[in-house]
DNA sequence: AATCTATACGAACGGTCGTATTATTAGTTT
DNA sequence: AAACTAATAATACGACCGTTCGTATAGATT
């Protein structure tokens, strides 16, 4: 069997394929609507194939968490970190967070906020992984924000500002998705726009 | 067969019963984890009999939105329109929101988060549905800040400041069930205040 | 008393779900 | 070339899904 940096090449590609179809269907049916079957069938292989790969559906829905925060990473995170730390971090991570969502990166809008919304009112270990990445993602807001404000460029508490900012971008995600059109985007901007002006000094 | 107001007894309290378990399953479960052969267990009649007063699943969806809105409509818009219009109704529709999520008058939050997120991004009379009721809920927030607007108590743009509002209030009761705690309300009330402090005139 | 209708029931349907077991293929190693 | 192993496939299982059907009951109408 081939090998590359002592992982298994062919089985490695499937599961990758795997993990990118999948989250594309969570993000518009869910976790729980993401099926064994349904997902094996629009890859071409086989449902006894696909699972072994996982060994069960929370398995797959774990990995499935893990291969979105990859690219929630790429997409909103890391472009943001290559902005210099202060208020244009923060102003960077908001316009990457509501490009995220407007280019669809998942179909279904961010994936995280689906899914969170899915299992926030349920047990489990889905559930707790969704806790500990929704964590992240604020506490990393939350530093952002704060680095602005140990410059002076901000004043404001970082945990408020978060909030706030978390906030618009997760409505206007959601405006955007029922309504389909780009109106929340707008708003949103300018309420970004608007809180990080009366927290400037 | 006994007659109330044109309307049959026994068949009408099977219904309600009916709803008023469905709204509860799918505030934590979705409307499409609420399955009819569940909520007959639970209310100890038949699966068929429960599903001969809805002819569909999708029709027992469409009457739990219904039922949900009434529910919603008593807890959150009736409370804040027995206040005169303007500023104080716009702070008491706040207020009512938060206690309607903090009290869990439906246990998984609020319903209509929760099935918005889970069909926002599918087609069907459900989603329709849900448009619906989100354009209403909107208009409705729109429409009391602007009567604070023309009574000059604040200065902002409807619409805007309505955007603000909900998208607290929605990141509230996500922290609050996602987290199970509280801090997500002192959050959200903190900056409603700010919000309507930076808008009053 | 006879008829009609609303309501509820049990049983069964075809499908899909997640999962387990067993077999087959393909690639590497010896 | 043979042996071994990882990857995929085939098949089957029981549980549950939404739905349909035929039937029983009970209250209302005539």
């Amino acid at each position: 069997m081939e090998k590359v940096d002592g992982r298994l090449v062919r089985g490695d590609q499937t599961r990758r394929a795997v993990l990118r179809r999948a989250v594309d269907i969570a993000s518009v049916d869910g976790l729980e609507g993401l099926s064994i079957g349904r997902l094996a069938t629009d890859l071409g292989i086989s449902k006894s194939g696909l699972f072994a790969h996982f060994g069960s559906k929370e398995e797959l829905q774990l990995a499935t968490i893990r291969a979105a925060r990859r690219i929630y990473a790429d997409a909103v995170v890391m472009p943001a970190l290559e902005v210099e730390p202060g208020l244009a971090r923060v102003r960077k991570l908001g316009e990457c967070w509501l490009d995220y969502s407007r280019r669809r990166i998942f179909p279904g809008g961010c994936f995280f906020q689906k899914v969170s919304h899915e299992y926030a009112a349920r047990g489990g270990a889905v559930h707790e992984a969704l806790v500990v990445v929704h964590r992240e993602w604020m506490d990393l807001m939350e530093n952002v924000v704060r680095e602005a404000v140990d410059r002076g460029e901000l004043d404001a508490d970082p945990a408020q500002l978060a909030f706030d900012l978390n906030a618009y971008y997760e409505a206007a995600n959601l405006a955007s998705i029922l309504h389909g059109d780009e109106s929340g985007y707008d708003q949103a901007s300018r309420s970004i726009r608007v809180r990080l002006e009366s927290a400037g000094r």
